[in-house]
RNA sequence: GCGGGCGUCGCCAAGUGGUUAAGGCAGCGGCUUGUGGCGCCGCUAUUCGGGGGUUCGAAUCCCCUCGCUCGCCCCA
């Protein structure tokens, strides 16, 4: 292909889809504002050390799929593969943490050099909430009800929540030796790719997919029993105040996740819909982030949402149900009124008159063509607006409009161009 | 990075070696220079993702390349 596109696994998005997105966004926005959290907007670029201290040098984020280059200062740059170093950082640099706990949240584009597959871009999006400074089980219930929340909000339905707990770096470090050590003994047994990661991440074996790996794990150790009495019960806490909550969940003690900042509670929300890719929400605790990257010791919690899986979701949802929330949010909205002019004179008070019911709130079409009323009615129609205000010259002449129902039979009405807030009035009803 | 499927108009597609590349939707124009939703008529791909090859002849076969897609890997 010779013409000129866009990279692989970057995609655009046009304005009927965004419309969609900026729906969710609205909903979101609203419900992290109820529940204190402020937002943040970080550089989409950083320095590539700040992602290889953050997120650990042995994982496929940092060690295959970052995109990464050099400024003309030769400086190692990197387009940030997610949110929470980021956000770690910039709390860090603006001293936040001296002002007490931070709840945050943020929105934007997230870059992984992968193969494109179903819910999976270069260029994805991610929805996420940091609460640095938070210690507490309960916290750990919150957070997660926050993501559960929004999306029941949106309207998704059928969808599952897996969490885990990782324990302490200890509790972690003593199940990895025993782990090793079981595999080992069976590493014949083991799927090529997990041969291989017994050395690099032997954690990562849990949740292979590969089937036989998988039976063969049955028997090994597991991490809940590797828990230290303070972690298990730190866990126990969690699964009592989402009970507590109705929230439905389920262990899941092969859930571990890539990133190496992970400790304590780990979850992920995930949906049937998704094909291969099915987390929509993912997240967990991560103490030692903050101190790692030059704050004080801060515990902290938080998780991100990826857009595109949402919206794949909200779709479906939609689909399923199509007098449902989901489909309210996903559904193209009408203008109000499409105003068709024809005529020198019209065209000019059109323009005028357009501009005035805006003013009012009010979204209003104008056809610009100059075309027959015919097929300006045309138009009208097919803009899906309840009403049609007409503006031809004869009405121009004598300062008035006619406002003509599309949705109905009724008459059409004339209305003095002076009375703008009998017209918005009229426009409004129905 | 590895494996499978695919690539014909803005979208959905028929065509699978023989020369004019169906059709539908959308768009534009007309029937209708003052009233839409229906209908009818017309227009819209010198070209089949790109390049090369085989052939008298290719969208149809072969090679390379780009892209999409599904799965692995990984994660949102």
């Amino acid at each position: 292909m010779n013409q000129l596109q866009s990279l692989r696994g970057m995609v655009d998005l046009l304005p009927e889809t965004l419309q969609r997105w900026q729906a969710v966004e609205a909903v979101a926005r609203q419900h992290f504002l109820r529940s204190g959290f402020g937002e943040i907007r970080t550089p989409l670029l950083e320095s590539t050390d700040l992602f290889c201290r953050g997120i650990g040098e042995g994982t496929d984020v940092v060690g295959k799929e970052m995109y990464s280059f050099h400024d003309r200062g030769d400086r190692s740059c990197t387009l940030r593969p997610e949110g929470t170093a980021s956000v770690v950082r910039a709390a860090v640099q603006h001293g936040l943490l001296s002002q007490g706990a931070q709840k945050l949240w943020y929105a934007g584009p997230m870059f992984r050099y992968e193969r494109p597959q179903a819910g999976r871009q270069r260029q994805f999006h991610q929805i996420g909430v940091e609460w640095l400074g938070a210690a507490s089980a309960r916290s750990d219930v919150e957070v997660i009800a926050l993501a559960w929340d929004l999306l029941a909000q949106l309207g998704v339905g059928g969808l599952a929540l897996e969490i885990n707990s990782l324990g302490t770096s200890e509790d972690r470090q003593a199940y990895r030796a025993a782990l090793v050590a079981w595999l080992e003994q069976r590493r014949d047994q083991l799927d090529a790719d997990s041969q291989a990661r017994l050395n690099t991440n032997p954690l990562r074996i849990l949740d292979s997919k590969n089937p036989e790996t998988q039976a063969l794990l049955e028997q090994a150790p597991t991490l809940v029993d590797a828990l230290c009495p303070e972690s298990s019960q730190r866990f126990a806490a969690v699964q009592e105040g989402l009970t507590a909550l109705g929230i439905p969940f389920r262990l899941n003690d092969r859930l571990v996740r890539g990133l190496d900042y992970y400790g304590h509670t780990a979850f992920e929300i995930t949906s049937d819909q998704l094909g291969a890719q099915a987390t929509v929400c993912g997240g967990g605790r991560y103490d030692g982030l903050v101190g790692q990257l030059g704050g004080p010791a801060t515990p902290a919690i938080g998780w991100a949402l990826g857009m595109e899986r949402l919206l794949l979701v909200l779709e479906a949802a939609a689909k399923a149900d199509p007098m449902g929330p989901a489909a309210r949010l996903v559904s193209a909205r009408a203008p109000d009124a499409y105003l068709v002019n024809r005529g020198e004179r019209a065209e000019s008070v059109g323009l005028a008159l357009a501009r005035a019911l805006r003013q009012q709130g009010l979204t209003v079409e104008l056809d610009g063509s100059g075309a027959s009323f015919g097929k300006q009615f045309k138009r009208a129609d097919r803009s899906g607006a309840r009403w049609a205000v007409v503006l031809g010259d004869e009405e121009a002449e004598r300062s008035e409009a006619r406002l003509k129902p599309l949705k109905q039979q009724s008459e059409e009405s004339t209305v003095a161009l002076s009375e703008i807030a009998a017209m918005v009035g009229l426009l409004r009803c129905q």
